[in-house]
DNA sequence: CGGTTTTTCTCGACAGTCGAGAAAATATTT
DNA sequence: AAATATTTTCTCGACTGTCGAGAAAAACCG
């Protein structure tokens, strides 16, 4: 929506772009509608679906809801084929691809385990690249026609460039998509992590109904993740991963997968609250895996009555509590969408969190948070992919670099 | 530089914008250099400085640098009387009201004391309209000549609205300048945390030499104070003060000046040092105000040797260490200017410091950050009240509302 | 005093937005 | 069935703005 060069050509860009991505977004306008959304002249709009429309990338509904009277209106919308985008998800286990079209339907998808153990990176590259071929082949796709390629992951990554900084699976060994993909795909490459795409999917499903200004997604399992979407000075999301499960929740604390002390990640990730629930000494290198099952057993001893159940409950509570309360001092008061699979032990945890939130000074101020427990993570990191690359293929289109007739 | 409107006229205020504020900070610039500085063609550069001389916000230089054979240069440069500023910056004993030319210049200045004790808001607010209204008399400026009042306080801002929401000064009555001003003032209302106004002005510092992504400025006294200026997306700086010192610090730790306990300021501010190094019980409510020369006694133990007082210095270096680390984990990795009258303890503090810092996951992921002492905090607080009103009246005498000739 | 050089200014072409009114296509009324 | 009303889309001319190229200006140099 924002344009920084000077011409008028870049005018007619982003005066394109508001029309186009009002378009993809309400499914079909009619031009009086696009006069409105846009604030645009009507003699503007006019000129501006003409060119979209020659250059293949919106076309007319066929079907008129033939209405009340006066000359019958024409409802525009994007067209399904003028571009495509693959959202990949890496997870520790397995690797998503999902193939998705203009109108933000799901066309293909496969998953595929994910190869080699530790620092098995370069394996893990040609696999990928493999399988986003494939992903292009089984529909019959030209690799021009996949516009942007959006890729998640658990763990850090560096904004700018497509750089996966460190992750719980490939530890610090830095992978850059970027790099990776460059030259055999000319599409543009996003990066972003699951939290992330979370807090990106709950802003948008939000940006209708009321002005909310931020809100953080927090994702609760083995580890801690955390997005924030936040309206930046020109009204529109920025959104961005914190690296809070392992922000210190307190110094020289309990050991973290990470090799720190005293991480959030260490109190409230799944390992934790094993280690805490047996009693295991907190200095101990935590377990690479546990199965969600063990804590569903911890979960139940909690409810019936067991002391040191409820204690590690209640522990990771207060670090999460305690966390986001720092964040927010930081970053202002915001709601807080809870995901990921430790949510259905949430109600465990919860009092710990608010009881720790309310005594710092942002609880004191502020008050508590409002929590919104939200199940289906898998769907909203899926939504948040398709959103983010949904939009970055707007700015192609309207700018008319790729895409358009095929 | 960026415009959200879609008319042509939008885009030669934007164009103006990048011409006029060009011209400001670099102080005199010919018709070549601006077309370099802007990329703008020399015809836009020559339609654009006719209509700012016309309006009398820029003028032609008159000493003419003789150089080398062909035409000469004729320099523009922003008139200094076509606009002016007020910064009042609130201390916790006097109020200090500057007038500014649009050259940057300092044309007047006075002090007066803060009127009242607690709750005396509404005293205040009368002693600050007569206070501005000497101001701008005693230059003999009408009204309409000032284009921005820029105030500062310490305490805690709410970004959209010139309101104060808390400060060690007024306490928690909200205090409403944009509500005190309009009307009676029709400029521009801007108001501030003064470590965000050491944080922008340590940026536009910056600003030529490399391109710093982020800074943040630490301000040490009584109470402590950080500025954040990064930049967007855009590449613009994006300052903000968060709340870092009544972030928690420790979970029911000392008592704070605010109420609550463990917060980063009941360890490093004056007070907690002073709390620490004679042992008083950190449940003690902390004095209102203690001498800087109490400080430098303590300091001068510490440097003799006393046990104490080097712990209650190192106490406030961890506390810092780790409040920045958790900064660090959510906004990035960042070098951190220190300032305030407690920087002269800082050596004191700077071993604390450095060990919490490194002992977390940011510390060994990224390393401990660079710190630059920096002295003369009343001096950098003066400037960035400047750079920010200046650039606020770059766009207001760009798109022509108010200012302008004489 | 006429070339050279550098800078500023000017002109015409081109791109874009806008308001107003014409044209189109339907429902309703006579 | 024709005329009228209504709503929407399309088109035209005016205006604003940017740009490239070349003309004009103003110095220095030989």
């Amino acid at each position: 929506m924002l344009i920084r060069s000077s011409t008028p050509e870049a005018l007619r860009q982003n005066n394109s772009l508001s029309v186009l991505s009002a378009l993809r977004r309400q499914g079909a306008l009619a031009h009086t509608d696009l006069c409105a959304q846009t604030g645009l002249a009507s003699a503007t709009v006019s000129a501006i679906t003409a060119i979209l429309e020659r250059d293949g990338v919106i076309e007319r509904l066929e079907q008129k809801p033939a209405g009340g009277r006066g000359r019958p209106r024409v409802l525009f919308q994007p067209k399904r084929d003028c571009g495509y985008l693959a959202a990949v998800r890496i997870s520790s286990d397995q690797v998503q691809y999902s193939l998705v079209d203009y109108a933000g339907r799901l066309i293909d998808r496969f998953e595929e385990p994910r190869l080699g153990g530790d620092g098995a990176t370069e394996a893990f590259g040609q696999s990928f690249l493999a399988a986003l071929a494939r992903l292009a082949e089984r529909s019959r796709l030209a690799r021009d026609q996949v516009l942007a390629i959006s890729i998640s992951s658990k763990g850090i990554v560096d904004p700018g460039a497509a750089r996966l900084v460190w992750s719980p699976v490939f530890g610090g060994a830095a992978l850059d998509f970027s790099a990776l993909l460059g030259g055999v795909w000319p599409a543009r490459v996003l990066l972003a992590n699951e939290s992330l795409l979370v807090a990106q999917a709950i802003a948008a499903q939000r940006e209708g109904q009321g002005h909310i200004p931020a809100i953080a997604a927090l994702s609760l399992g083995h580890s801690i993740g955390l997005g924030l979407a936040r309206r930046d000075r020109h009204g529109e999301w920025e959104v961005s991963a914190p690296n809070f499960g392992h922000m210190q929740h307190v110094a020289g604390g309990s050991l973290c997968r990470c090799g720190s002390q005293g991480c959030v990640e260490a109190y409230a990730g799944f390992y934790a609250v094993l280690r805490t629930a047996f009693q295991v000494p907190p200095q101990t290198i935590p377990a690479k895996f546990v199965p969600i099952a063990e804590i569903d057993k911890i979960a139940a001893q909690a409810r019936a009555g067991h002391r040191m159940a409820i204690y590690a409950f209640r522990q990771a509570g207060q670090s999460l509590g305690a966390g986001l309360a720092r964040m927010m001092s930081l970053f202002g008061s915001m709601p807080v969408a809870v995901t990921g699979p430790g949510l259905r032990f949430f109600g465990l945890m919860q009092e710990g969190l608010l009881e720790a939130f309310a005594e710092t000074h942002e609880g004191r101020l502020n008050g508590v948070p409002l929590i919104l427990p939200m199940t289906g993570e898998d769907e909203l990191v899926f939504e948040g992919h398709v959103t983010r690359a949904l939009a970055e293929m707007d700015v192609m289109l309207a700018t008319g670099q790729g895409g358009g007739a095929p």
